[in-house]
Order: C-alpha cells, then sequence, then structure tokens
DNA sequence: TTAATTTATTTGTAAATTGCAAGTTTATAA
DNA sequence: TTATAAACTTGCAATTTACAAATAAATTAA
C-alpha cells in the first residue's frame, strides 16, 4: 500500500482548519478544544466529566479544569448525579446549545459547499467511504482510540 | 445533507488518536506538533520557516520557538538561504529523517491494518473517495486553509 | 460491619505552549 | 536614499498542560 497516510494527514488538516475557522458563535470566542468539548457533551446522553474526557482522550485534570471554564462562560452546567454522589453529569445550557448549534451549522455549511463540487454519485460514494472508514477504525483495537495504559 | 460533519469529526478525532499515540522513535518522545512539523518539512522541497508555518497553520513566533526546540533535539537543520539573507531553510537531520521516516511506517502499518478489514474494492474505493475529497476541499476557497486575515 | 481498595473529581504546582508587541536584519519600492 | 515590507527572533503574559496528591463517595474484602 502507497502513502495512504499522506492523504490521511491532509485530509485531516484541512478539516482541522475548517474546524479552527469555525469556532465562534453567539459573541463567544471558543478554542478547538473547547469547541470539542461541546461536540462531544452534546452528542453523548447524559455524560459524566470523565466519560467525556476519555471520549476525546484528554487527561482527566485538564479536562476538569476545561469544563471549570466553559462553566464561567455559561456554555456548560455540572449537575450532580444522584445515582452516584462521586459523580458530575455534564450539559449544554441554553446558551451552550446555542454555540454548538451554530457551530454545527456552519461546519455542515462548508462541507456542503465542498460537496457541491461533485454529483450525486461521488457524493454518495465519498460519504458511504467515510462511514465505512470509521467503522473499520472502530473494530481496530491496535489504534484509534486513546491510549489506556 | 445529513450530518455529514459528524462523519467528519469521529474520523477526524480517530486519526488524532492515531497521530497521537505514533509520535516516538528511535529514543526521542515527539509530541503531536512537533511530529507534524517533521511531516511537513519532510514533504516540501526545502521549505522556510515562513512556508512551513504557513502550511500548518501555526503562529510564525510559536513555530520559531518549535523550530528551535527540534534543533536542539537535533532532529531539524536551519541553513540560511543564500538567495534571500532574510529566509532560513529548514531540513531533516539524519536522526530527523529516521525519526520522521520511521513514524511515518508506523502510521502506514496502523492504515493498513485498518484496511486489511476491507476487500480490495472497498479499499481502492475508500482510497479514491479520500483522494477525491482532498481535491475538492483544495479547490474550495471558503474553508479548509488557514485564514489569512 | 469495618477496613481496604477503587473510582470520580478537584487542587497544587511547575513546565510547556501560545500569541501579541516590539525589535533586528535584509530586500524591495518610491 | 528613504520608506515600506518581509522573514525571523525575543520579551513578556496568559493559557494549557499533566503529574502528584487530596477529597469524597462507592465497592469489595475480611
Amino acid at each position: 500500500m502507497e502513502a495512504v497516510r499522506d492523504l490521511f494527514q491532509i485530509m485531516t488538516r484541512r478539516f482541522g482548519f475548517l474546524n479552527k475557522n469555525c469556532c465562534s458563535a453567539g459573541g463567544v470566542e471558543l478554542s478547538l478544544v473547547q469547541s470539542h468539548i461541546l461536540y462531544e457533551i452534546d452528542r453523548q446522553h447524559k455524560p459524566s466529566i470523565q466519560q467525556v474526557a476519555d471520549a476525546l482522550g484528554t487527561d482527566i485534570t485538564t479536562f476538569s479544569r476545561q469544563i471549570q471554564s466553559l462553566i464561567k462562560l455559561n456554555l456548560v452546567k455540572k449537575t450532580p448525579d444522584p445515582e452516584d454522589r462521586r459523580v458530575y453529569i455534564l450539559s449544554l445550557t441554553t446558551e451552550g446549545m446555542y454555540v454548538a448549534t451554530t457551530i454545527d451549522e456552519q461546519m455542515n455549511a462548508y462541507l456542503s459547499e465542498i460537496f457541491s463540487q461533485m454529483n450525486e454519485f461521488e457524493r454518495e460514494t465519498v460519504i458511504r467511504s467515510i462511514k465505512f472508514l470509521n467503522e473499520a477504525m472502530a473494530k481496530s483495537n491496535q489504534c484509534c482510540t486513546p491510549i489506556v495504559e
């Protein structure tokens, strides 16, 4: 197999730029990391701090502080879990939800623009390919998840 | 178009993990950023500091310091450009080349493992799709390049 | 039931990363 | 030849990071 890595490296870099340019909404200027956190909280169902940190592969102590700053920005809410009082459940505030949604819409708009250069068939193929790839990565145990030592 | 962003977000996150777990070679422990820099210096033809910083979308002052630390690690070399004495040409040292190559091989090995789950046709399709996507992103002027204001 | 262990989270601290402002040096334009 | 611009570096100061250690609650073992 030739230089598959190059393809990935360039693609993810480009997508990274997209994300980077995309992170302010509702008068709030977010860092890339913060935008990823909002995304992940939104995506998961009542996640704990630990769960989101794991999903993003961030050190828990770092993550704890990141959450603190997002709470200060009034984008994230921390609720004690009644089931287990060690745990805090994370959720987006109304404002956080607005910001996350806005970013999401912008990202999708950018992506639409990219895909608009393709015809229906090409678009379908590319999207199906990415889905497929994600599944393959999920199945692989050697890679693609944060290191758990 | 449905939630294309999700596909991308997950894919790039997974690839990010891959990169993250992949950054030590030849007894040197590199950060993700450092590994990206080696990659980009290797890829470009006698790039200047500015060029690599631009390609990676990093602030030039930050980048200047990152190069300094890679020089200290004896992975990167800075040569004055005879054509324009303001400019420094970056290149990898022998050791830097070794590290970059090792990381590259590891990444490709991981990717091979992922692709080994697919049959020949699927593999071809996925790879062609990513190439295609890269071209589309390159053509788009709205996105996918670092902000130049 | 108590003691020991594990899990979730936070804080102390110190190092690394970042970027703006300002500076140096060389090239180019007026 | 003076002014402007471009490539790069340094001085900060703020932010981000992660390891070690602490707290508090749950679980498990004795």
